[in-house]
DNA sequence: AGCGTAAATGGCGTATGCAAAAAAGACAAA
DNA sequence: TTTGTCTTTTTTGCATACGCCATTTACGCT
């Protein structure tokens, strides 16, 4: 399956290495009309291959590489990188190349603390303005991971999970926030994986899921936004537990 | 004056007509080490051109003519806007080039909810970790500020009010909050700017500060965060509420 | 043998050229 | 006059080439 569908390429020597999902569409996208140039792809590409692990913080991203890897010119790599570097995801060192973003503790704790407003603002606009019939989702998607949890299950969990909370975004008829708080989530994404298999953290999300849900059917803003806000926390705290309980050097280094 | 001092141009023809500040270092870049490429320098003077108005909202960006404006090539001015599309401070329509972000009002206001919550945030943390010497340095600018005031001057003001927002993320000890926060106000930049001169928010704003410095120095975290987070969410009523009385299609478009 | 300096190398930033795609415009037919 | 289609033009996306910079490595000197 190729990505770009008959596209005239004019000299391309390893046109056949390129392989992404094309249907990969960005979750906030409104306007995803327009087709996706190699560099998009790539940017996306990439991205994905960071927010799961396949490109480990701190690793290399060397353009003469990728270009050869995915078989295009150095340009739309540039591009590609450039905004990747804009969001955050990598970074780079003078001339030294570009790398993956290595988050310290200190940041992924402020993450996680922007994180739990967000979800918060998100929450309290949901017990406003959220429709039965996104109610009723809500509550379907959490049966879902109640099932996953008792078949012990933690990547489908970590999965359900994320459709869970994009729900939430949804149920609270946003753009801009939920657009904002996807971003966040794949930039500590690399780093929140890991912690899924935390010793309890699974049972506690189920309750405090529970606690968000019937704050919105209540109807009650704050209470909904206090218990968004908690879960994030909570989750972040046990997070950085787990990354300060590892030895300092191998610290996600790989 | 030439901003690039001494690089050796291979083949530049209109190589004087490139002149922007060297100097605006971007505040939050914890590394500003690396010496900016050409690429940076447009990307952070167009980024300053929207903020002060230079560039309205929903104004086309044409690569060749920035090429030709700044005299390089398509590379670079190519590379900037990928930046800037990344941040979502520039947005592309199709083919049809690329345009100023134009913002809908929905999308302001949650763009000030998200601005409330962060400044919040960081009030909130000023309260805890603010130095004697941070606290001192917030009231110097205040009086500043209402110098401003009372000489009548609302491009001062607006100046003088941004150092002090400045002072608080800084107050409160963090990068990456300090950093999207930042981040944010230069997105709204464009819009906030007109409204700075409302009658009686002026006024407002120095009672608020009063407000978020008094809570600081009791070490009322959450009293601080309320006052800040209030604070914003006016300043964006008052914005909102100043755009929406605007004729439909005279909106900022110019 | 250690250290400082110079050459070499790999990689990054920029310029330029080409081709494709879409918008704009022109022209013809209804 | 309006609409549909074809042509032209504009603009974007990608490939490639080249010069410079930083790091590294090798060599000479102390």
């Amino acid at each position: 399956m190729r990505a770009t569908k008959a596209r005239p390429v004019t000299s391309n020597a390893g046109k056949g290495a390129f392989e992404l999902n094309q249907d990969a569409v960005r979750i906030s996208s409104v306007v995803a009309t327009r087709q996706a140039t190699r560099s998009d792809e790539l940017r996306d590409h990439l991205e994905e291959m960071i927010l799961d692990g396949r490109l480990a913080p701190g690793e290399r991203l060397d353009e003469m590489e990728l270009s050869r890897r995915f078989g295009l010119s150095r340009t739309p790599v540039r591009e590609a990188i450039k905004s990747l570097l804009a969001i955050g995801l990598i970074e780079t060192r003078g001339r030294q190349g570009t790398h993956v973003a290595l988050l310290s503790i200190p940041a992924i704790i402020e993450m996680f603390d922007v994180m739990a407003s967000l979800e918060g603002l998100c929450a309290k606009l949901a017990a406003r303005r959220a429709t039965p019939t996104e109610r009723a989702a809500m509550r379907a998607v959490h049966e879902e991971l109640v099932k996953a949890y008792e078949a012990g299950d933690p990547v489908n969990f970590y999965k359900i999970n994320q459709q869970f909370h994009d729900l939430l975004y949804e149920a609270a008829h946003t753009h801009f926030i939920a657009e904002q708080t996807i971003q966040l989530r794949r930039r500590i994404g690399a780093y929140r994986l890991r912690a899924t298999y935390q010793p309890g953290r699974m049972l506690g999300t189920l309750a405090e899921h529970v606690r968000i849900m019937d704050s919105i059917d209540a109807g009650d803003p704050d209470a909904a936004q206090k218990a968004a806000s908690d879960h994030v926390q909570l989750l972040g705290d046990q997070l950085t537990d787990f990354i300060s309980s590892l030895p300092p050097r191998l610290n996600l280094s790989q």
